[in-house]
DNA sequence: GTCCTTGTACAGTAAACAGGGAACACGTCT
DNA sequence: AGACGTGTTCCCTGTTTACTGTACAAGGAC
């Protein structure tokens, strides 16, 4: 069912009219109907749109992709292909990573980078 | 389409025969049919099994889950709600690893167990 | 009043997903 | 020859996904 966050269809009609976009020109420049932007915007959707479309809601409204792909339920598409290369290291890591706190995290993400200084592989 | 990787119908069967199973009496334990199990070995479906039905398949094969899952062309289905109880975090640090070595993979994942020591979260 | 724009409710849908049933050919055992 | 266990092939099916079209009510502008 894809269980998408409450708040996602409120987050976004709140930044969309701050915008200035109407349901209609909003929905126009997403190439989705208003019908199911306006469904999506209420939370009375079993399946929010996907994650490329959130993607580009995200840049027509500023705000971060990541952030609101997560809102709307969904993952962002590189990641699985990005999982699936390292099958066993990448959920480890995931799940050992689970548990800390937002500055954990960017210690450790900053030792990620500092490793992958020189690679820049494709 | 949840590209599946070619390799995992006939891994899948190498490892069965190994085991001994006969294919009805594995799709009997793994509550499939023997239809969709002879087609999933031969890579002759367009949707593998779900992740929960290949992790099952990885206990009775004694192989790693994941892997087994990845093969699939899947995701082990913890890994979503993890990524994301940190959305901008946890991305960022995939990608950050989307380069490393295994060795360098790691050398991370030892840092991250380091961090969560005391944190059993949750 | 009527025109236009706003969002909304109702109903429907093509395609993908994740399989399943029945019958079949083949080898083996007795 | 019959029974049995192996995997295979053809075709079929309910469910979910990710949407759409049409029509409609409410509010302002003219």
């Amino acid at each position: 069912m894809t269980e998408s966050n409450p708040n996602f269809g409120s987050f976004l009609r709140e930044r969309r009219t701050a915008k200035g976009y109407s349901l209609r020109r909003f929905a126009e420049l997403l190439g989705l109907s208003p019908t199911y932007l306006s469904h999506v915007e209420q939370g009375k959707v079993d399946s929010p749109p996907t994650s490329d479309r959130v993607r580009r809601m995200a840049e027509l409204l500023g705000e971060s992709a990541d952030e609101l792909i997560a809102m709307a339920g969904r993952v962002p598409d590189d990641l699985p292909k990005i999982i699936q290369s390292q099958p066993e290291a990448m959920p480890a890591l995931l799940r050992a990573a689970k548990g800390l706190t937002p500055a954990q995290m960017k210690k450790l993400l900053d030792q990620a980078n500092k490793m992958g200084g020189k690679e820049g592989s494709q």
